[in-house]
RNA sequence: GCGUCGGUGGUAGAGUGGUCAAUUACAACAGACUGUAAAUCUGUCGCCCAUUGGGCUACGCAGGUUCGAAUCCUGCCCGGCGCACCA
């Protein structure tokens, strides 16, 4: 077992870390589950602290038991823990292709012939009344509110509502139905793990481990990509993947090697030593690599190296066609390269449109007429080409 | 049901008859700076046309008052909080 299986990128572990120790030494049998609710198209960094947990954890051999648990059905419900108010009902259909695509990219880290995966629509959907009441009256209302999360509402005078308290009940009943050994998680589902572990004790009188994992926050605390774009998901092109990395703040760093890497305490070590660019750059590497793999990852740098750093010819051109005599405005707007012409004007105004290579200026509502190669701000590179 | 407060741009949240396409903050986008960044500074940030400027559509929905409404009135829809029993 290696020496920081516990620790690394652990934030707190339930009931204790040296129970959960003795255990797995004691080659006692765990089933461990991971619960994810479809909610969004793709997997991303966020969620690949736990996916390594996980792998570690699996690379133990046969006493580990991998359960991934989708949560097609508590997605409907929506969890408050991200309580940014309305949810938008899912369709059966987006679910599924939200799990299709999870599956493939849970690939990526786990070995999928070991893991077990399921649905909690299997379960839930049926779940009736009589089932339900019994649960809710294992909690109290006062338990429920103790949620921090719960309290700021109350502060702000904002609605809570009945089902959210159903959504801990219903994660936790997972946990019953899987009769697993361990939950792993984020820290913010501490809490409906505990209630899951809570449930286990009182309905199978089971002890589940809860390991929560540190979240990739920000400095402010936010959740990686909540308040800004740079969340790096599994969908991204390595391209996009790795500049996303590279826009993270220098701050981040030890905290994201411990969370979204594998490499030892003394590699980052002495990676952080160097400078921070390469460190990032390393780090961008170690993330396209473990979410693509290896070779993309190299173009991936590569690309980035020469667009930003040599401002070289870059190697991706988003390729359009026009026809001779229309603006390259309305070519623009048409695929969706600006937002509108007004948006187009403002680029140009602000100096942020060239021509590539020679950074001709280019006017307004300037005409189409023969290829040419436009950069847009930093980032966005296309050329067009007569139909 | 009663009382009361409220529904504003991607978000939060100002604005209570004209100077409001709507203060501000965050996010986004761009420029400068740099180590790719971040931070900082600057600009943009409804849509369309335009050189200054003009037009259109927007402040829950539908009507109305007014020369003029995000702002006032009426109705409707949605929501918060409080009250309801013990009295």
């Amino acid at each position: 077992m290696n020496s920081d299986l516990l620790t690394r990128a652990v934030s707190n572990i339930y009931p204790a870390s040296e129970k959960l120790k003795s255990a797995l030494e004691s080659g006692q049998k765990l089933r461990i589950y991971f619960g994810i609710d479809p909610t969004g198209p793709t997997l991303h960094v966020g969620h690949l602290s736990v996916l390594l947990k996980l792998r570690d954890l699996q690379n133990l051999g046969e006493q580990i038991k991998i359960v991934i648990l989708f949560g097609d059905f508590t997605a409907q419900i929506g969890d408050p823990t991200d309580k940014s108010a309305v949810r938008k009902m899912l369709t059966p259909e987006t679910i599924s292709e939200n799990l299709k695509n999870y599956r493939e990219q849970i690939g990526k880290i786990l070995d999928l012939e070991k893991t077990e995966f399921r649905n909690n629509s299997e379960w839930l959907a049926k779940l009736g009344l009589e089932k339900l009441l019994p649960l809710a009256s294992e909690f109290t209302v006062s338990q429920m509110l103790e949620r921090d999360m719960f309290q700021e509402r109350i502060k702000k005078e904002s609605p809570i509502y009945l089902h959210e308290f159903l959504y801990p009940l219903l994660q936790g009943y997972d946990s019953v139905v899987l009769e697993v050994d361990m939950e792993i998680g984020g820290n913010d589902q501490t809490f409906n793990m505990l209630v899951g572990r809570d449930l286990l004790k009182k309905l199978k009188s089971k002890e589940k481990f809860v390991l929560a994992t540190k979240l990739l926050t920000d400095s402010g605390g936010e959740k990686m990509g909540k308040t800004t774009g740079n969340m790096v998901a599994f969908a991204d092109t390595p391209t996009d993947a790795y500049g996303k990395v590279m826009s993270w703040p220098d701050s981040l760093l030890p905290l994201a090697f411990e969370l979204c890497t594998r490499l030892s305490d003394e590699e980052v070590k002495n990676i952080l030593a160097g400078h921070p660019k390469e460190a990032k750059m390393k780090l961008a590497h170690e993330i396209v690599t473990l979410i693509h793999d290896s070779k993309l990852a190299g173009q991936a740098e590569e690309s980035f190296v020469q667009t930003f750093q040599k401002e070289a010819e870059p190697t991706e051109w988003q390729e359009l066609t026009g026809k001779a005599g229309e603006k390259i405005s309305e070519i623009l707007v048409s695929n969706s390269v600006v937002k509108s012409k007004t948006d187009f004007r403002n680029l140009v105004e602000a100096g942020a449109v060239e021509e590539w290579p020679n950074k001709n200026p280019i006017v307004a509502d300037q005409i189409f007429t023969a290829e040419i190669k436009l950069r847009i701000g930093k980032k966005r590179f296309v050329r067009i080409r007569p139909a």
